[in-house]
DNA sequence: AACATTAACTAATATTGGTTAGTTTTTAAC
DNA sequence: GTTAAAAACTAACCAATATTAGTTAATGTT
Protein backbone atom coordinates (compact mmCIF):
# COMPACT_ATOMS: atom_id res chain seq x y z
CA UNK A 1 0.00 0.00 0.00
CA UNK A 2 2.11 2.93 -1.27
CA UNK A 3 1.20 6.12 0.15
CA UNK A 4 -0.94 7.35 -2.35
CA UNK A 5 -3.81 8.69 -0.38
CA UNK A 6 -2.90 11.70 2.19
CA UNK A 7 -2.48 9.11 4.78
CA UNK A 8 0.81 8.67 6.61
CA UNK A 9 2.82 6.33 5.66
CA UNK A 10 4.43 3.50 7.37
CA UNK A 11 7.56 5.38 7.27
CA UNK A 12 5.99 8.54 8.00
CA UNK A 13 5.13 6.83 11.15
CA UNK A 14 7.93 5.98 12.09
CA UNK A 15 9.56 8.91 11.67
CA UNK A 16 7.17 10.25 13.98
CA UNK A 17 7.76 8.07 16.64
CA UNK A 18 11.48 8.67 16.46
CA UNK A 19 11.23 12.24 16.48
CA UNK A 20 9.35 11.94 19.99
CA UNK A 21 11.94 9.26 21.10
CA UNK A 22 14.79 11.63 20.28
CA UNK A 23 13.32 14.24 21.32
CA UNK A 24 12.56 13.11 25.12
CA UNK A 25 15.35 10.46 25.40
CA UNK A 26 17.95 11.55 23.22
CA UNK A 27 19.40 9.84 19.69
CA UNK A 28 21.56 7.87 21.72
CA UNK A 29 18.90 7.35 24.22
CA UNK A 30 16.61 6.08 22.33
CA UNK A 31 16.82 2.68 20.90
CA UNK A 32 15.14 1.13 17.69
CA UNK A 33 13.58 -1.96 20.01
CA UNK A 34 11.59 1.56 21.67
CA UNK A 35 10.49 3.02 18.53
CA UNK A 36 9.39 -0.14 16.63
CA UNK A 37 6.95 -0.70 19.91
CA UNK A 38 5.80 2.77 19.85
CA UNK A 39 4.56 1.92 16.24
CA UNK A 40 3.21 -1.51 16.73
CA UNK A 41 6.28 -3.88 15.77
CA UNK A 42 9.18 -5.88 15.89
CA UNK A 43 12.82 -3.78 15.92
CA UNK A 44 14.06 -6.10 13.16
CA UNK A 45 11.40 -5.25 11.46
CA UNK A 46 12.21 -1.28 11.08
CA UNK A 47 14.44 -2.46 8.48
CA UNK A 48 12.17 -2.54 5.74
CA UNK A 49 11.76 0.52 5.45
CA UNK A 50 14.77 2.29 6.97
CA UNK A 51 18.02 1.88 6.04
CA UNK A 52 19.81 2.43 9.58
CA UNK A 53 19.38 4.42 12.88
CA UNK A 54 20.81 7.98 11.77
CA UNK A 55 18.71 7.86 8.64
CA UNK A 56 16.30 8.25 10.95
CA UNK A 57 17.67 11.19 12.36
CA UNK A 58 19.41 12.62 9.18
CA UNK A 59 15.91 12.93 7.38
CA UNK A 60 13.72 14.56 10.64
CA UNK A 61 17.02 17.01 10.89
CA UNK A 62 18.13 17.93 7.22
CA UNK A 63 14.92 18.27 6.40
CA UNK A 64 13.74 20.65 8.76
CA UNK A 65 17.16 22.58 8.18
CA UNK A 66 16.67 22.91 4.49
CA UNK A 67 13.25 23.88 4.76
CA UNK A 68 14.39 26.52 6.99
CA UNK A 69 17.14 27.55 4.59
CA UNK A 70 14.85 28.08 1.80
CA UNK A 71 12.52 30.13 3.89
CA UNK A 72 14.73 32.91 5.29
CA UNK A 73 16.67 32.71 1.78
CA UNK A 74 12.91 33.99 -0.06
CA UNK A 75 12.80 36.62 2.81
CA UNK A 76 16.52 37.94 2.43
CA UNK A 77 15.61 38.19 -1.82
CA UNK A 78 12.62 39.66 -1.22
CA UNK A 79 11.94 43.49 -1.59
CA UNK A 80 10.50 44.17 1.59
CA UNK A 81 12.11 46.72 4.39
CA UNK A 82 14.31 45.55 6.65
CA UNK A 83 12.41 45.99 9.93
CA UNK A 84 9.34 43.54 7.50
CA UNK A 85 12.26 41.19 6.86
CA UNK A 86 13.00 41.13 10.53
CA UNK A 87 9.34 40.56 11.36
CA UNK A 88 8.73 37.84 9.10
CA UNK A 89 12.08 35.81 9.90
CA UNK A 90 10.33 35.84 13.45
CA UNK A 91 7.30 34.07 11.95
CA UNK A 92 9.19 31.66 10.70
CA UNK A 93 10.42 30.61 13.24
CA UNK A 94 7.28 30.69 15.17
CA UNK A 95 5.86 29.05 12.34
CA UNK A 96 7.72 26.01 12.16
CA UNK A 97 8.35 25.59 15.60
CA UNK A 98 4.72 25.45 16.10
CA UNK A 99 4.07 22.86 13.04
CA UNK A 100 6.43 20.70 14.27
CA UNK A 101 7.91 21.13 17.51
CA UNK A 102 9.52 17.91 17.40
CA UNK A 103 11.86 18.16 14.38
CA UNK A 104 12.79 21.46 15.57
CA UNK A 105 14.02 20.57 18.92
CA UNK A 106 15.83 17.54 16.71
CA UNK A 107 17.29 19.78 14.71
CA UNK A 108 18.65 22.47 17.53
CA UNK A 109 19.68 19.89 19.64
CA UNK A 110 20.54 16.78 18.05
CA UNK A 111 22.31 17.46 14.87
CA UNK A 112 25.88 17.02 16.99
CA UNK A 113 25.08 13.11 16.20
CA UNK A 114 24.55 13.12 12.54
CA UNK A 115 27.16 11.49 10.93
CA UNK A 116 30.10 13.32 9.71
CA UNK A 117 29.10 14.40 6.58
CA UNK A 118 26.01 14.99 6.96
CA UNK A 119 26.96 16.93 9.97
CA UNK A 120 28.92 19.34 7.82
CA UNK A 121 26.52 20.11 5.52
CA UNK A 122 24.52 20.72 8.18
CA UNK A 123 26.47 23.43 9.51
CA UNK A 124 26.86 24.92 6.32
CA UNK A 125 23.01 25.84 5.82
CA UNK A 126 23.04 27.04 9.71
CA UNK A 127 25.82 28.54 8.83
CA UNK A 128 23.93 30.49 6.07
CA UNK A 129 20.96 30.92 7.59
CA UNK A 130 22.68 32.75 10.22
CA UNK A 131 24.83 35.02 7.48
CA UNK A 132 21.28 36.03 6.24
CA UNK A 133 20.05 36.85 8.90
CA UNK A 134 23.45 38.81 10.22
CA UNK A 135 22.77 41.13 6.81
CA UNK A 136 19.58 41.68 7.26
CA UNK A 137 20.08 43.41 10.66
CA UNK A 138 23.31 45.09 8.97
CA UNK A 139 21.25 46.72 6.57
CA UNK A 140 18.39 47.17 9.24
CA UNK A 141 21.23 49.12 11.61
CA UNK A 142 22.70 50.89 8.48
CA UNK A 143 19.48 52.44 7.52
CA UNK A 144 19.22 53.30 11.23
CA UNK A 145 15.82 51.67 11.84
CA UNK A 146 17.67 49.60 14.33
CA UNK A 147 20.12 50.32 17.72
CA UNK A 148 23.73 50.72 16.85
CA UNK A 149 25.35 47.58 18.47
CA UNK A 150 27.35 43.99 17.87
CA UNK A 151 25.40 42.44 15.06
CA UNK A 152 26.76 39.12 16.28
CA UNK A 153 25.81 39.80 19.41
CA UNK A 154 22.08 40.78 18.69
CA UNK A 155 21.92 37.81 16.36
CA UNK A 156 22.47 35.88 19.09
CA UNK A 157 20.08 37.30 21.47
CA UNK A 158 17.26 37.45 18.90
CA UNK A 159 18.04 33.59 17.84
CA UNK A 160 18.39 32.40 21.14
CA UNK A 161 14.88 33.34 21.89
CA UNK A 162 13.57 32.00 18.57
CA UNK A 163 15.63 28.68 19.05
CA UNK A 164 14.16 28.60 22.51
CA UNK A 165 10.71 28.20 21.69
CA UNK A 166 9.72 25.01 21.27
CA UNK A 167 11.19 23.94 24.26
CA UNK A 168 8.79 26.54 26.11
CA UNK A 169 6.06 25.34 23.85
CA UNK A 170 6.25 22.30 25.61
CA UNK A 171 5.94 23.88 29.20
CA UNK A 172 3.50 26.50 28.54
CA UNK A 173 1.05 24.81 25.89
CA UNK A 174 -1.75 27.40 26.74
CA UNK A 175 -0.05 30.33 24.47
CA UNK A 176 -1.63 30.45 20.53
CA UNK A 177 0.41 31.27 17.77
CA UNK A 178 -0.69 34.92 17.48
CA UNK A 179 -0.04 35.97 21.10
CA UNK A 180 3.08 34.36 20.57
CA UNK A 181 4.12 36.93 17.74
CA UNK A 182 2.98 39.55 19.06
CA UNK A 183 4.78 39.36 22.69
CA UNK A 184 7.73 38.28 20.50
CA UNK A 185 7.87 41.27 18.60
CA UNK A 186 7.32 43.43 21.14
CA UNK A 187 9.35 42.25 23.15
CA UNK A 188 12.61 41.59 20.86
CA UNK A 189 12.07 44.84 19.09
CA UNK A 190 11.51 47.29 21.82
CA UNK A 191 12.50 45.30 25.16
CA UNK A 192 11.13 45.31 28.67
CA UNK A 193 11.61 48.40 29.87
CA UNK A 194 8.86 51.38 29.82
CA UNK A 195 9.51 54.21 27.68
CA UNK A 196 9.82 57.01 30.89
CA UNK B 1 47.31 12.58 48.75
CA UNK B 2 44.66 14.63 49.86
CA UNK B 3 43.50 17.36 48.12
CA UNK B 4 44.54 19.63 50.77
CA UNK B 5 46.63 21.90 48.21
CA UNK B 6 44.86 23.98 45.90
CA UNK B 7 45.80 21.24 43.33
CA UNK B 8 43.16 19.57 41.67
CA UNK B 9 42.53 16.35 42.80
CA UNK B 10 41.84 12.78 40.65
CA UNK B 11 37.88 13.28 41.12
CA UNK B 12 38.08 16.87 40.20
CA UNK B 13 40.22 15.88 37.03
CA UNK B 14 37.92 12.83 36.09
CA UNK B 15 34.68 15.50 36.58
CA UNK B 16 36.69 18.15 34.37
CA UNK B 17 36.90 15.54 31.62
CA UNK B 18 33.49 14.08 31.89
CA UNK B 19 32.13 17.50 31.84
CA UNK B 20 33.99 18.42 28.62
CA UNK B 21 32.97 14.75 27.19
CA UNK B 22 29.25 15.03 28.39
CA UNK B 23 29.10 18.26 26.45
CA UNK B 24 30.59 17.00 23.49
CA UNK B 25 29.05 13.92 23.07
CA UNK B 26 26.23 13.87 25.28
CA UNK B 27 25.48 11.58 28.46
CA UNK B 28 24.86 8.40 27.09
CA UNK B 29 27.42 9.03 23.66
CA UNK B 30 30.50 9.47 26.19
CA UNK B 31 31.79 6.26 27.58
CA UNK B 32 33.59 5.86 30.70
CA UNK B 33 36.67 4.26 28.78
CA UNK B 34 36.74 8.12 27.19
CA UNK B 35 36.91 9.83 30.42
CA UNK B 36 39.23 7.44 31.89
CA UNK B 37 41.65 7.71 28.76
CA UNK B 38 41.28 11.22 28.89
CA UNK B 39 42.65 11.69 32.24
CA UNK B 40 44.90 9.10 31.71
CA UNK B 41 44.06 5.74 33.18
CA UNK B 42 42.11 2.36 32.28
CA UNK B 43 38.04 2.24 32.00
CA UNK B 44 37.56 0.32 35.34
CA UNK B 45 40.20 1.94 37.50
CA UNK B 46 37.48 4.97 37.58
CA UNK B 47 35.48 3.07 40.09
CA UNK B 48 38.51 3.47 42.30
CA UNK B 49 37.08 7.18 42.41
CA UNK B 50 33.43 7.45 41.59
CA UNK B 51 30.61 5.48 42.89
CA UNK B 52 28.75 5.31 39.13
CA UNK B 53 28.26 6.88 35.29
CA UNK B 54 25.83 8.70 36.71
CA UNK B 55 27.23 10.31 40.24
CA UNK B 56 29.35 12.19 37.49
CA UNK B 57 26.02 13.48 35.74
CA UNK B 58 24.75 14.16 39.40
CA UNK B 59 27.32 16.24 41.20
CA UNK B 60 28.45 18.41 37.82
CA UNK B 61 24.46 19.27 37.46
CA UNK B 62 23.10 19.48 41.01
CA UNK B 63 26.12 21.42 42.43
CA UNK B 64 25.74 24.22 39.26
CA UNK B 65 21.96 23.71 39.97
CA UNK B 66 21.86 24.61 43.88
CA UNK B 67 24.61 27.09 43.20
CA UNK B 68 22.19 28.95 41.08
CA UNK B 69 19.31 28.49 43.72
CA UNK B 70 21.33 29.38 46.31
CA UNK B 71 22.62 32.79 44.55
CA UNK B 72 19.05 33.90 43.06
CA UNK B 73 17.96 33.25 46.61
CA UNK B 74 20.28 36.03 47.82
CA UNK B 75 19.32 38.35 45.42
CA UNK B 76 15.78 38.07 45.97
CA UNK B 77 15.73 38.53 49.63
CA UNK B 78 18.00 41.88 48.97
CA UNK B 79 16.84 45.14 49.92
CA UNK B 80 17.42 45.94 46.29
CA UNK B 81 15.11 47.67 43.57
CA UNK B 82 13.04 45.22 41.73
CA UNK B 83 15.24 46.54 38.44
CA UNK B 84 18.93 46.39 40.31
CA UNK B 85 17.72 42.65 40.78
CA UNK B 86 16.98 42.43 37.31
CA UNK B 87 19.88 43.41 36.89
CA UNK B 88 21.88 41.10 39.25
CA UNK B 89 20.15 37.98 37.92
CA UNK B 90 21.83 38.99 34.46
CA UNK B 91 25.11 39.56 36.15
CA UNK B 92 24.74 36.25 37.41
CA UNK B 93 23.95 34.11 34.89
CA UNK B 94 26.79 35.65 33.12
CA UNK B 95 29.40 35.28 36.04
CA UNK B 96 28.65 31.31 36.42
CA UNK B 97 28.41 30.97 32.76
CA UNK B 98 31.61 32.42 31.89
CA UNK B 99 33.31 30.55 35.47
CA UNK B 100 32.33 27.08 34.32
CA UNK B 101 30.57 27.29 31.00
CA UNK B 102 30.85 23.05 30.62
CA UNK B 103 28.71 22.97 34.02
CA UNK B 104 26.65 25.55 32.39
CA UNK B 105 26.06 23.76 29.56
CA UNK B 106 25.61 19.98 30.61
CA UNK B 107 22.51 21.75 33.30
CA UNK B 108 20.68 22.91 30.94
CA UNK B 109 20.52 20.24 27.97
CA UNK B 110 22.23 16.88 30.25
CA UNK B 111 19.76 16.71 33.24
CA UNK B 112 17.43 14.86 31.76
CA UNK B 113 19.41 11.93 32.27
CA UNK B 114 19.73 12.20 36.12
CA UNK B 115 18.37 9.33 37.82
CA UNK B 116 14.44 9.87 38.63
CA UNK B 117 15.38 11.26 42.20
CA UNK B 118 17.23 13.52 41.71
CA UNK B 119 15.95 14.69 38.27
CA UNK B 120 12.84 15.31 40.38
CA UNK B 121 14.73 17.89 42.61
CA UNK B 122 16.50 19.42 39.36
CA UNK B 123 12.86 20.22 38.46
CA UNK B 124 12.17 21.53 41.54
CA UNK B 125 15.25 23.77 41.88
CA UNK B 126 14.55 24.81 38.70
CA UNK B 127 11.00 25.73 38.85
CA UNK B 128 12.19 27.05 42.62
CA UNK B 129 14.73 29.82 39.96
CA UNK B 130 12.14 30.78 37.83
CA UNK B 131 9.84 31.35 40.01
CA UNK B 132 11.88 33.78 42.38
CA UNK B 133 12.57 35.52 38.79
CA UNK B 134 9.14 35.92 38.18
CA UNK B 135 8.31 37.53 41.27
CA UNK B 136 11.03 39.47 40.42
CA UNK B 137 9.46 40.57 37.23
CA UNK B 138 6.00 41.04 39.00
CA UNK B 139 6.99 43.10 41.06
CA UNK B 140 9.17 45.50 38.59
CA UNK B 141 5.99 45.36 36.74
CA UNK B 142 3.60 46.62 39.76
CA UNK B 143 6.11 49.51 40.45
CA UNK B 144 5.56 50.55 36.76
CA UNK B 145 9.31 50.26 35.97
CA UNK B 146 9.06 47.44 33.18
CA UNK B 147 6.09 46.94 30.28
CA UNK B 148 2.67 45.46 31.10
CA UNK B 149 3.07 41.83 29.64
CA UNK B 150 2.38 38.42 30.17
CA UNK B 151 4.58 37.34 33.17
CA UNK B 152 5.76 34.16 31.91
CA UNK B 153 6.39 34.98 28.40
CA UNK B 154 8.48 37.65 29.44
CA UNK B 155 10.46 35.47 31.84
CA UNK B 156 10.83 33.12 29.12
CA UNK B 157 12.17 35.61 26.48
CA UNK B 158 14.80 36.92 29.32
CA UNK B 159 16.04 32.99 30.28
CA UNK B 160 15.95 32.17 26.72
CA UNK B 161 18.74 34.82 26.06
CA UNK B 162 20.63 33.96 29.33
CA UNK B 163 20.56 30.35 28.92
CA UNK B 164 22.15 30.22 25.59
CA UNK B 165 24.82 31.83 26.17
CA UNK B 166 27.07 29.32 27.04
CA UNK B 167 26.29 27.67 23.57
CA UNK B 168 27.26 31.51 22.09
CA UNK B 169 30.17 32.13 24.50
CA UNK B 170 31.63 29.04 22.77
CA UNK B 171 31.44 29.88 19.26
CA UNK B 172 32.48 33.48 19.74
CA UNK B 173 35.36 33.26 22.17
CA UNK B 174 35.77 37.19 21.56
CA UNK B 175 33.66 38.40 23.70
CA UNK B 176 34.95 39.69 27.14
CA UNK B 177 32.72 39.58 30.24
CA UNK B 178 32.06 43.47 30.43
CA UNK B 179 31.15 43.48 26.43
CA UNK B 180 28.19 40.44 27.42
CA UNK B 181 26.70 42.31 30.45
CA UNK B 182 26.81 45.25 28.45
CA UNK B 183 25.31 44.11 25.48
CA UNK B 184 22.44 41.83 27.32
CA UNK B 185 21.26 44.37 29.32
CA UNK B 186 20.99 46.95 26.75
CA UNK B 187 19.20 43.78 24.61
CA UNK B 188 17.00 42.95 27.11
CA UNK B 189 16.15 45.98 28.93
CA UNK B 190 15.68 48.44 25.86
CA UNK B 191 15.27 45.85 23.08
CA UNK B 192 16.95 46.56 19.28
CA UNK B 193 14.97 49.56 18.19
CA UNK B 194 16.21 52.82 18.04
CA UNK B 195 13.79 54.66 19.79
CA UNK B 196 12.40 57.25 17.46
C1' DA C 1 60.82 -2.93 57.98
C1' DA C 2 55.93 -3.81 58.28
C1' DC C 3 51.54 -2.53 57.46
C1' DA C 4 47.52 -0.32 55.71
C1' DT C 5 45.54 2.42 52.30
C1' DT C 6 45.05 4.16 47.84
C1' DA C 7 44.79 3.63 43.19
C1' DA C 8 45.99 1.44 39.38
C1' DC C 9 45.48 -2.93 36.36
C1' DT C 10 43.44 -7.22 34.02
C1' DA C 11 39.87 -10.41 33.37
C1' DA C 12 35.32 -11.40 33.23
C1' DT C 13 30.09 -10.65 33.37
C1' DA C 14 25.69 -9.21 31.99
C1' DT C 15 23.12 -6.30 29.20
C1' DT C 16 21.93 -3.74 25.53
C1' DG C 17 21.82 -2.09 20.92
C1' DG C 18 22.27 -1.89 15.96
C1' DT C 19 22.14 -4.89 12.43
C1' DT C 20 21.84 -9.22 9.30
C1' DA C 21 19.81 -13.59 7.66
C1' DG C 22 16.33 -16.42 6.79
C1' DT C 23 11.46 -17.35 7.04
C1' DT C 24 6.59 -16.63 7.20
C1' DT C 25 2.55 -13.88 6.64
C1' DT C 26 0.04 -10.29 4.41
C1' DT C 27 -1.17 -7.54 0.42
C1' DA C 28 -1.70 -6.40 -4.50
C1' DA C 29 -1.74 -7.65 -9.39
C1' DC C 30 -2.91 -10.35 -13.02
C1' DG D 1 -6.30 -18.81 -7.79
C1' DT D 2 -1.54 -18.17 -8.64
C1' DT D 3 2.29 -15.41 -8.25
C1' DA D 4 5.23 -11.66 -6.82
C1' DA D 5 6.26 -8.03 -3.85
C1' DA D 6 6.02 -5.85 0.67
C1' DA D 7 6.30 -6.15 5.37
C1' DA D 8 6.17 -8.57 9.30
C1' DC D 9 8.57 -12.09 12.56
C1' DT D 10 12.27 -14.95 15.01
C1' DA D 11 16.86 -16.10 15.84
C1' DA D 12 21.30 -14.83 15.97
C1' DC D 13 25.56 -11.89 15.64
C1' DC D 14 28.77 -8.73 17.04
C1' DA D 15 30.36 -4.74 19.21
C1' DA D 16 30.17 -1.71 22.97
C1' DT D 17 29.28 -0.51 27.74
C1' DA D 18 28.69 -0.18 32.63
C1' DT D 19 30.06 -2.62 36.26
C1' DT D 20 32.24 -6.31 39.52
C1' DA D 21 35.96 -9.22 41.29
C1' DG D 22 40.35 -10.12 42.22
C1' DT D 23 45.13 -8.71 41.98
C1' DT D 24 49.19 -5.89 41.95
C1' DA D 25 51.89 -1.66 42.37
C1' DA D 26 52.55 2.71 44.69
C1' DT D 27 52.35 5.59 48.75
C1' DG D 28 52.50 7.02 53.41
C1' DT D 29 52.65 6.04 58.42
C1' DT D 30 54.30 4.15 62.48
Amino acid sequence: MKPTDGLTSRKQQILEQAAKLFRTRGFNGASLRQIAEKVGMEGPSLYNHIKSKHELLSILVMNNAREFNHRINEIHASSLSSLDKIDRVISLHIELTVVNPDAMSLMLSEWTHLESDERLEYVKLRDSYENQFKEILEQAMSEGDVVQMDVNFMLFMILSTLRSLYAWCARYKNYNRLEMEAYLKQGILKGILKKA
